[in-house]
RNA sequence: CGAGUGGGUCGAGCGAUCGCCUGUCUUUUCCGCAUGGAAAAGAUGGGAGGAAAGUCCGAACUCCAGAGGGCAGAGCGCUGGGUAACCCCCAGGUGCCGUGAGGCAACGGAAAGUGCCACAGAAAACAGACCGCCGAAGUUUUCCCGUUUAUGCGGGAAAACAGGCAAGGGUGAAAAGGUAGUGUAAGAGACUACCGCACAGGGUGGCGACACCCUGUGGCACGGCAAACCCCGCUCGGAGAAAGACCAAGUAGGGAAGCAUCCACCCUAAGGGGUGGGCAGAUGGCCCGUCUGAUGCUUCCGGGUAGGUCGCAAGAGGCACCCAGCAAUGGGUGUCCCAGAUAAAUGAUCGCUCUCGACAGAAUUCGGCUUACAGACCCACUCGCUUC
RNA sequence: UGGGGGAUCGUCUAAUGGCAGGACGAUGGGCUCUGGACCCAUUAGUCUAGGUUCGAAUCCUAGUCCCCCAG
């Protein structure tokens, strides 16, 4: 439990360029669960970082994307610390469309633990 | 009470905790000679829509191109007004629809020209004749009557033909006015009356589209389609914020200026000069016209990618009141500052209330249009029923 | 975000404003001992909604979906 209250999440948390992106596109390890295709690669910064897609095909409109990415968004911060120190990017599938934060947050937290093992 | 028409407003609310984007102020630290800049903490303010959407119009703004001329192309199309502008809005006219309140209209020109009008039908655009009606006058044949010796002549009837007609039938989306009468062999604007229509002239009202009235002419000519080509009138340079401006790693080498420089022919001893021609590019549609040239040598030093800063939030701005106007809208006064991101900000959890929550998320900015939408409320009006 | 193009049977593709045609496929039948090939027949379509027109796949308006280009 290195953030033991923090449960900020400031733009330093984020995957915020292309290269980045790539970066761990081409390094990192891909897992698939239910409603997201999981990326991620470790990096030496000592917090964890997270990007979010959600492509055109999850949802049609732009609040039915804002909506899955505000829905993961939140499951990290409220739960940083179980993420360590990865950058990680979560790929929405076609299938999230009425996904509620309850699922999204079993989910993940889930797939985090496995990881951290 | 029911059914409906037109217009407008709103688009769940409140509280707590955790979190996001951003403006301002204060403090601290760091950098800097300094104006100032960066980071952190705290305080405080703001934080999606009526359609933010589709990108269908119109602009602002920015860059590119602009010697000039022609052609082509695109858009618009009743009238007057509004506006920065409009394919928008308001008011009005005309036509159509609705019992009505009201609604709808790409609503210039078909007597400038060209084209098209399938099938059906006789005929589809300087009309035409299938059935049908007539067949008087004309021709032929037959029959009857009169007369005559007889051919014949006269009269009548029937049939056929030539021919006449366009009223009725039928076809079609569409068939060249309607009603009544006269007329005739049958009929027909052939003629007459009334109604309708077209054209011309004049008057009245209106800024005007247009309306109404009067007079005359025409027996009616001028079918429809211009969201077919087209004609007439008006408008239009192109691209779009991934526009564009500035700063600028790494890697890779590029750009500008000057000189020589393509092919053929002619002149010249040579250097070189002249004439003609071709190709490519620019002039973001094309043509004429105009301008430029690959490559080599010399000299000079910037251009640009990742990334960052600006553009980027005070505006054809909102709200309230007053004035002008039927209105769209304009003018004045007061007041407010009200999203500004860049892998892209509004969410999660809990509690309460109600009608149990639709369509849906700003991305340069405005003005419109169009499309989607659970419902709630307000104003004005219409029709029907019932009661007083 | 901006710009451009398109949509016709299950698939590919035709159609001067006048009955939507062809190929492949599918289904049924024939031929064959059986299958293939071949022959015959059937099936099914103009992306959606309005408008112009007598008549629309075609012309006009609005919408839906797909593809391409620009970092």
């Amino acid at each position: 439990m290195t953030f033991p209250s923090d449960s900020s999440f400031s733009k330093d948390v984020r995957i915020r360029r292309n290269s980045e992106f790539k970066e761990v596109f081409e390094k990192g390890t891909r897992i698939r669960t239910p409603h997201f295709n999981v990326l991620y690669s470790p990096n030496n910064l000592g917090f964890p970082r997270i990007g979010v897609i959600v492509g055109k095909k999850t949802s049609l409109n732009a609040v039915g994307r804002n909506r899955i990415k505000r829905i993961v968004r939140e499951v990290f911060r409220k739960n940083k610390a179980s993420f360590d120190s990865f950058d990680v990017v979560i790929i929405a599938k076609k299938n999230c469309k009425g996904l509620t934060y309850k699922n999204a947050e079993e989910e993940i937290l889930g797939f985090a633990e496995k990881k951290l093992s």
